[in-house]
DNA sequence: AAGAGTTCTGAATCGCTGT
DNA sequence: GACAGCGATTCAGAACTCT
C-alpha cells in the first residue's frame, strides 16, 4: 500500500497530473505544491491551517500531578504578526480556489484565535459562505483558573468559490442524520481525538501530532458535502485523517504535508488499513 | 416609570452626564450619542448591530445596471458595500471602547454573515478576544431548502479593551451553572424569543422587531460578566432587552435607539414591569 | 479475567509577585 | 517591558494499576 504512497516534491517537477497524485501524499510545501496541481480538478477542499494560538512561552504545570500540559508549541504555528498570518492564509485560499472545480466547496477549521480573520478574508476574496458549523467537544480541556468560559468548540466555515456557485454537493439526508433531532443543524457534537485513534510517536509515549483531527469530523464533512468518487484535497494533511476517511468512504484524495514525521505516521496508519 | 425614561437627543446637547442618562433610553443616532457620553464610564457593553444578512436585491440590480453602464467590476461594488458595513462597525467599536472603563468588557452578537468581519476588525483594533460563545437555538427557523445546514446558531464575541486588560468580571459559578455538565462551556442552549415575551406591534398581529433578543440571552451575559450595580451600555437597543434584564438583575443601564417605534415598545415593556 | 480505584491528558491566547 | 518562580484548583474519558 505505502509503495509509491509518498511523492517527494522537488523543483524539478513543474506540474502534477491528476493521475499521478490521486491517492497519494505529496511531501512538500503546501503553497509550492498547490501551484503545480491542475486547475479546476478537485470537488472538495479540507483546510486545517495553523490556528495562530499565540500561547505564552511558559509551561503550564498541573497542580496535582506535577506533569506539564503539552500545549501547541510547534514551529508550524509560529507567526510574527497578524499580517504574516493573514498573507499566508490568503495565498493558501487563492491557490485552493484555482484547484477547485466550479461547483466545488471548501471547508476551513479553526478557533476564535483566527477563525474570524479567515472568514473575513474569505468574504473579501469573494468566497461565498454557505454555513458556519460548530463542533462541540464533549471532553474539552477545562479552564482551571476560571477566568474565561471553557473553550469547548471549534468553528468550521463551509464555502463555495463565489456567490454564483450552484449545484454544489449537499447530502441533506446525511446532514439531518448527523444534526440535532430531525434538524440538519449546523452543530455537531462529539469528542476530541483520544485513545487508540490518537497516533503516538515512535516511543509510543507522546502524541505524534498536537492537533490530530478525529475521524468523526472528517466523516461528517465528507458524507454531507461530497459524493462517492469525488476528489478531496487536503493541503495541510498532518496525520492524514482526511485522506484516511476519504478512502474508507470511497472517495479519492490528494494530500500535501511538509513534515516527514507526520508522513511516517500517515503511512503506518494507511498500512494498518 | 416612563416619565423621563426617554431622552430626545439633539444637536443642542453637547455632552451627557452619567446621572442624566442612567436608566434611560436616548432617542438618537447611536454614533452621535456615543460621542457625547463620558469616557471610561461603563462596565459592560452589549452590541447587537445589523447583521448585514444579504446584499439587497434592489441594490444588486442597481449595481448590475451600473456595471453595464459604467463597466465597473462586480467585485468592486461588492467590496464597497462590505467596506461601508465595516466602517460603520469600526466606528461603533472605537466609540464604545472610549466609553468603557479599563476593566470593562464588550459583547457583540451576529451570525456568519458578518461575525467574521466583526471579529477580525476587533482584533485589528486591539480588542482582546476572551471567548467566542455560541448560542444554540433549540427551535431554529425552519428555512429549510435542503441546500445548506439549518442555521441554528448565533455567535457572540466577548472581549476586553486590550491584551493587558485584567480584573475584568467573570462569575465562574454562574458560567458553570449555565454551561454543559460541570463545564463552564462557551456554549449556551435555549430557544429563540417567542410567545408572550415577543413584543407585538400596535395591532397585536405582527412582531414588533424582527430580531428581538430573548431575555435569557441577556440574563446569561449579565450574570456571567457583570456585578450588581454595574453600568451596562446598549448602543443599539432595539426593543430594550438588555436594559430590561439589567434592571431586573439590579444593574444600571444606558440605552440608545433611533427608531421611535421600538422606543414605544420599550416604554410599554418597562411600564409593565 | 473482571472490576474498582488511580493517573494522565487534551488546539489554552488562564493567575500573581518580584527582579 | 521580559522572565522566573510560586501557587491556586478543572472535567471527561481513556489508560493504567491493583486486587
Amino acid at each position: 500500500m505505502s509503495n509509491g504512497f509518498v511523492i517527494e516534491d522537488s523543483e524539478d517537477i513543474p506540474k502534477y497530473s491528476l493521475e499521478k497524485v490521486l491517492g497519494k501524499v505529496i511531501h512538500g510545501n503546501s503553497l509550492s505544491v498547490m501551484k503545480k496541481l491542475p486547475k479546476e480538478s478537485v470537488d472538495l477542499v479540507f483546510l486545517d491551517p495553523p490556528y495562530f494560538l499565540q500561547l505564552p512561552k511558559k509551561d503550564l504545570r498541573r497542580w496535582n500531578s506535577k506533569t506539564i500540559v503539552n500545549g501547541v508549541d510547534d514551529e508550524w504555528d509560529k507567526f510574527k504578526s497578524f499580517e504574516e498570518y493573514d498573507s499566508f492564509i490568503k495565498e493558501t485560499l487563492l491557490l485552493a480556489r484555482d484547484i477547485m472545480k466550479p461547483a466545488a466547496t471548501l471547508w476551513v477549521i479553526s478557533t476564535y484565535h483566527s477563525i474570524f480573520r479567515i472568514g473575513k478574508m474569505m468574504q473579501d476574496l469573494g468566497f461565498w459562505i454557505l454555513n458556519d458549523v460548530h463542533w462541540i467537544k464533549t471532553n474539552p480541556m477545562p479552564n482551571w483558573l476560571g477566568v474565561r468560559f471553557t473553550n469547548s468548540t471549534e468553528t468550521l466555515i463551509w464555502a463555495a468559490k463565489d456567490k454564483s456557485s450552484r449545484k454544489y454537493t449537499f447530502n441533506k439526508e446525511w446532514a439531518k442524520k448527523l444534526g440535532i433531532g430531525k434538524v440538519a443543524a449546523n452543530v455537531w457534537e462529539f469528542p476530541i481525538c483520544t485513545g487508540k485513534e490518537r497516533l503516538k510517536d515512535d516511543d509510543r509515549r507522546c502524541k505524534l501530532h498536537s492537533t490530530q483531527k478525529p475521524a468523526e469530523l472528517l466523516k461528517r464533512i465528507i458524507l454531507t458535502t461530497s459524493n462517492e468518487g469525488d476528489i478531496i484535497l487536503d493541503p495541510m494533511a498532518g496525520t492524514g485523517t482526511a485522506g484516511y476517511v476519504a478512502r474508507s468512504l470511497n472517495r479519492r484524495f490528494i494530500m500535501i504535508e511538509i513534515n516527514p514525521k507526520y508522513i511516517d505516521g500517515m503511512k503506518k496508519r494507511f498500512d494498518r488499513g
